[in-house]
DNA sequence: CTGTAGATGAAATTTTACTACGCGATTTAT
DNA sequence: ATAAATCGCGTAGTAAAATTTCATCTACAG
């Protein structure tokens, strides 16, 4: 729908383009609005928007708002842009949700090309597990420690550079580094994977394929990072980052069968005793 | 939407149930029809429509037609199934993944009935920021205050109990306070909520709209927590949750206008100077 | 019975989508 | 260059649809 209105812009009058142009930019607000709000945002009048409504195809304004509602739930078929300054609130809310998915939808065309089973493999035998990460992929780190640890499994979140230093030199070939990083880049993670290894120990990176760091480790879930010259562009990596932790976990859990089952579903139970104490607070 | 309605079939009244039916029978029919058609159909009146979709809980009979337009045109492959012990790794990556787009695609669904403006008007003038959050909440708080300071405005993220209790005791009028919970049911940040808004501070929660916590704040977010049962679902609303305040973030800047925009600028730039230096990580 | 609360639909009201018409800009023909 | 013709546009009006109001009905408790 969007893009045949796109593709129609040049066959339209100069009032009927001015309401296409707003309904390409704010397609959501659309759905939710009357025939007179479009045509005072688009600074037409209300017959401009019918006749366009009429010149695309359709029997009027009720059906655009259903073409339209058809073409934005449908993930694949997002228009992604930017947020400018000059975004309402409403739009830019929008844009930052829309981009979000994007990347979640990426990420699951690239899932069957990541090494899942090499390293549940590796996960399911492991002694410990480390996460890493630094700013950002810190908390990314931290929640993958919380989330892990409920499988039986012991496991450390670091987050600052000595910490990660100190644990890279005295890994052991039983633990499994986990290392965290949207570009890949900081030099603390990089010779915390090499020098992990030397130690025997099996590093996976949660990263930019291109990078040093993705280099340095034993199996690498590559995610595109991509280049945000936009200052309000929030970093859907970390969404991305938390994704593929997530399905890490379950992977691990089937790996590790009725012992971790039993973990989750204690630790699970855990979080409703004594819902009224006054310390007994679960989230 | 369509599971919304099966659910609530209990609670509504005879005439309003007959329209349920007729709207879980005929749903694409719905969404071409008028009220008095819909009425015709089901055997009933005008008005009962009109309140039946009051009780889904929706503004009015057009936004049925939009909620149910994008049930339909929702892709099958995104029917989320829930990860059984018999998946297969491929599989239970893809559902986990799968699991976390429709959760934020029903978020983008939802953005528009959440107050952005009215919250960022208070944020632009607050003196400061206060995030809170327990478990992997608190994981999301302390990402959201890594993400505001970068505005200029002073940010504080509390993840633990006696803090929490703290800062709710010496709010100010001037302070936004922003709290997440998956639940919404924690005492710690119900009583937070309470204290902190009988000192006068604006209090902003994420969180389940029916919950004890919604009610007790200034502005809601309401982020529904769908019921658990599976052992092995991870908790999509941390997704929700990081993306509505990356929403909130973008949205807050955007009002702030040039003075976060140079601030954001600057933090950007800062973490591209001394690559090469050995403690100056970016990430 | 009788009073009450909730449910229901007929009819009034308001809102919204759509149409008829005429003015003015732009193009065309002379 | 100018008049005629055409087309696009918005004002104002109309039809239709959504929503509210309100009187009536029903179920049930006292």
């Amino acid at each position: 729908m969007l893009g045949d209105i796109n593709q129609s812009l040049e066959r339209l009058s100069r009032a009927e383009r001015k309401v296409a142009e707003w309904v390409l930019a704010h397609p959501r607000e659309v759905t939710e609005s009357t025939v007179a709000q479009v045509a005072r945002a688009s600074a037409t009048s209300e017959p401009s928007v019918i006749r366009f409504c009429r010149r695309m195809g359709l029997s009027g304004f009720r059906e655009l708002t259903i073409r339209l509602t058809e073409a934005l739930s449908r993930p694949e078929s997002l228009v992604h842009r930017d947020v400018s300054a000059a975004d309402s609130t409403a739009d830019a809310t929008a844009k930052v949700v829309e981009a979000a998915i994007q990347s979640l939808v990426d990420l699951r065309a690239q899932l069957s090309r990541m090494p899942f089973e090499r390293v549940v493999t590796r996960m399911a035998t492991a002694q410990q597990f480390v996460f890493a990460g630094l700013g950002a992929s810190g908390h990314v780190a931290s929640d993958a420690g919380h989330k892990f640890f409920r499988l039986g499994k012991p496991c450390n979140a670091l987050t600052d550079t000595p910490s990660i230093r100190q644990f890279a030199a005295i890994a052991g070939s039983r633990d499994v580094f986990i290392l965290i990083s949207k570009n890949g880049d900081a030099p603390v993670l990089c010779e915390a994977a090499r020098r992990a290894r030397d130690n025997g120990a099996f590093v996976v990176a949660v990263t930019n394929p291109g990078s040093v760091l993705a280099g340095s480790a034993s199996s690498v879930f590559a995610c595109d990072a991509q280049e945000d010259t936009n200052i309000y562009t929030p970093r859907s990596s970390r969404l991305v980052h938390l994704a593929v932790l997530d399905a890490l976990h379950v992977a691990t859990a089937l790996a590790l069968g009725d012992f971790a089952a039993d973990n989750l579903r204690r630790s699970k139970d855990a979080l409703l005793v004594d819902p009224g104490a006054s310390g007994g607070s679960k989230e």
